[in-house]
DNA sequence: CTCGTGACGGGGG
DNA sequence: TCCCCCGCCACGA
């Protein structure tokens, strides 16, 4: 296997900010590895104990995946919360407000400039 | 080598 | 919006 792509899969990890959490296909894709969020899971899942964050991947629905097996999701979600990190009751992540924005992911309808979005103050209003 | 599985994601209904 | 199904494909038995 290529023990290289779990390298770069970790590295991309560290970046993420703390109170961010970011999707497995965009770590696969900021891995160099588009396509390919599945192996992100592996990756991850063969984690020892090394300083990696982890908990700070979800999916692409905004949630913890629910693991088949062990209680790790259980300690990923506490570990977000104690981060900030808000659930609503539907064990969902506001993805539009934690996502991490990794630089220019490309602007489509150009953002608002000057901090617009999801600042590190996930705070409510800013409507529209 | 083959077979089944899954920390995913996207498309269709 | 949610749910289900299907493709991907590395891993491990």
């Amino acid at each position: 296997m290529s023990a290289d792509h779990y390298e770069r899969i970790y590295a991309v990890v560290r970046c993420i900010p703390r109170g961010r959490v970011a999707t497995y296909g965009q770590v696969a894709e900021l891995a160099g590895l588009d396509g390919h969020a599945r192996q992100v899971g592996y990756a991850l899942h063969a984690l020892r104990g090394d300083l990696v964050p982890w908990h700070r991947v979800v999916n692409a629905r905004g949630e913890v995946s629910p693991r088949s097996t062990g209680d790790s999701h259980e300690l990923q979600r506490h570990l977000l919360e104690s981060e900030g990190v808000a659930f609503d009751v539907t064990g969902r992540i506001a993805l539009d407000r934690y996502a991490w924005r990794t630089e220019s992911p490309r602007r489509k309808h150009a953002e608002k400039p000057g901090g617009g979005s999801a600042r590190s103050r996930p705070g409510r209003l800013r409507r529209r």
